[in-house]
DNA sequence: AATTAGCACTCCAATGTGTTGAGTGCTAAC
DNA sequence: GTTAGCACTCAACACATTGGAGTGCTAATT
């Protein structure tokens, strides 16, 4: 059978509609809707091939027809619209990012977590947020500092001013003549580099620079990276949870926790967040229903979009809905964000 | 009327039946309750009589009675019974809290969600933290350091290795000399003191001592404190948020809808999780129902309890749940918990 | 050949109608 | 003071009834 222009006119009616209804829509109601002049029973002969083909189904004998995730996909890939954007909005949350910006090098995170808290607000939905994946982004500037007895304060700075401390305790004090030296050495090595590019190449490298205190600095260089390399995964905010509850299909008690428990977790949202980072950089991704791999997100769909923190490295905005989400709304919603992400993070 | 002991008796036992059951109980099932000897109509006099002091109530004419929040009340002051210590798992905890500390000293963070974690594990309620204040913490160590041109990274350290880092956007450069100075100078004024005695005192103090630098030792000053200081508040971690669905009395959409709103929001419990911070600092308080001063929490109970971080500095730990949870477990992990979170921070 | 009116059929959802049982309050007896 | 006995109440559950929305099929229409 094959999907003519009239059935996918069809199609596209049908799902609008139960976008916005979430109730199973019937031949009647299509009927109704203008630009179609065909009877009721015309529409059921069609709606009927359209299920026979997998894109509708019904709950049961007497009711509507619901889309299916291969029918939203099909609305996806080819029958959206573009939403005219709303400029006005968006100039004011990129003022205020801004102002956080400048302020606070150390908070990338409220500025994201507050781009989450926003984007939920605007869409209704619930939104995710990856921090910059960092292991991409060349070093800047190191500096070991001794605290107390055995105690050293290592900083490092990445380029676009990502500031990370790590406490290493040494079981020997250090005299302030060697970490000098030390200091000099990490930064002559290391500035300038990758972490990634750290890890593989520079420990026996460094290690022939630093003559007597060889040992010393590998074991240093060693603890950064350990500490900074690996972030137990990646950090991830959420927010809008409880939007979940505006949608009665995800509502019922048991999805409600097992989606809210996901949240919580952010384990399992690692793979949604990660996947084609740095690949295809404006990647906006769909994933509807199963194709989000993840259980409690089978009644969900989810839009990711890959935001350039800066020359390489790249974090993810998502948001979750229902699968009748508003599509159109939410792909503009994050084209906006991210827009505004590049342009902010890559200014200075 | 008088409360007397044989009413207290069956109150106490109605009261425990309904916090296992979370069903009404009448007066057949108290008569069976083991040491009573007394026919139902008996326990149904008393009890009418506990209605009508005010500790307990019928949900309808043929249902059982229900706890008032002033029944609850009586029964957290009066009825209580310490638990004997589950050793098992108490030291089960405590090792896997030793494991991650000794592993990231500068993650308190860390280690704070993970307790909130485990605390939700065991009592199977919403547990919440918060940070310990840093603003009465004293200052361990601060340095300056010259990123881009009048760019400074400022770093600095709490006692208890609080590690903060802030940004100082500068409209000239600096050479190397003034910046050893500056660093020299503000670790000598400000070390040891707390962040609120640096705001009061130390700007003019600082400032003379600087000499030709006086006007950018004070920029550099304000600067540091308004960033530090100026914490939005205190930070809070909850966990086990979807526990709630566990108690069918939360689980209704609305009620759970709003609860956890709440938990994501945070500000509403910043209240509870700052009252009598530093006073008593033992001190566990049980907030019943309305007591709680949460219109979404009308239907919980709320247990904080005071951990002491450092000498002076304190954070709270909670437990939320339904107003017919098990006080006396969770009072007891409480204890258990905050006796550790004291051992463990300041061990070292 | 495509469209449509007509009709029988299906099934959910809403509503109403017992029925059951747990629990009460009251009274009178112990 | 305690208790047995009894009438009464009321939520909860199980069924049956109804109404309506929507379907699929067939036969008539264009």
């Amino acid at each position: 059978m094959e999907l003519d222009e009239r059935k996918k006119r069809i199609l596209k009616a049908v799902i609008k509609n139960y976008l916005d209804t979430g109730e199973p829509v019937g031949s009647r109601t299509i009927s109704k809707y203008a630009d179609f002049s065909l009877s009721p029973a015309t529409i059921r002969n069609e709606m009927a091939d359209l299920e026979e083909m997998g894109y509708l189904f019904s709950p049961h004998t007497s009711a509507g027809r619901v889309p299916t995730d291969a029918g939203y996909r099909l609305y996806v890939d080819e029958m959206l619209e573009e939403k005219s954007e709303e400029l006005s909005r968006k100039s004011e949350s990129l003022d205020r990012m801004q102002d956080i910006m400048d302020k606070r090098v150390d908070r990338i995170e409220e500025v994201l977590k507050d781009m989450a808290k926003m984007l939920a607000a605007n869409t209704q939905y619930t939104s995710v947020v990856s921090m910059p994946q960092a292991n991409r982004n060349r070093l800047k500037f190191a500096q070991i500092t001794a605290l107390d007895a055995g105690k050293l304060l290592c900083t490092i700075v990445l380029e676009g001013n990502i500031v990370k401390n790590h406490m290493i305790n040494l079981n020997r004090e250090l005299n302030q003549e060697t970490l000098l030296k030390l200091n000099l050495l990490l930064n002559n090595t290391l500035n300038g580099l990758t972490l990634q590019e750290i890890n593989f190449d520079m420990a026996s490298q460094m290690a022939s620079q630093a003559g007597e205190h060889a040992e010393l600095a590998t074991e240093i260089l060693n603890s950064i990276v350990a500490a900074i390399g690996s972030e137990d995964g990646i950090e991830i905010f959420t927010s809008g949870a409880t939007n979940i509850f505006r949608y009665p299909e995800l509502s019922d008690s048991n999805r409600a926790s097992e989606l809210i428990s996901t949240l919580e977790e952010k384990k399992l949202l690692t793979n949604l967040m990660s996947e084609d980072l740095g690949e295809n950089t404006t990647g906006i991704k769909v994933y509807i229903g199963e194709e989000t791999s993840v259980n409690s997100m089978k009644d969900c769909s989810v839009i990711t979009a890959t935001y350039e923190f800066e020359d390489g490295v790249y974090g993810k905005v998502g948001v979750i809905g229902p699968k009748r989400m508003d599509y159109e709304k939410v792909l503009s919603a994050l084209k906006d964000v991210t827009g505004s992400l590049d342009k902010k993070f890559t200014k200075d």
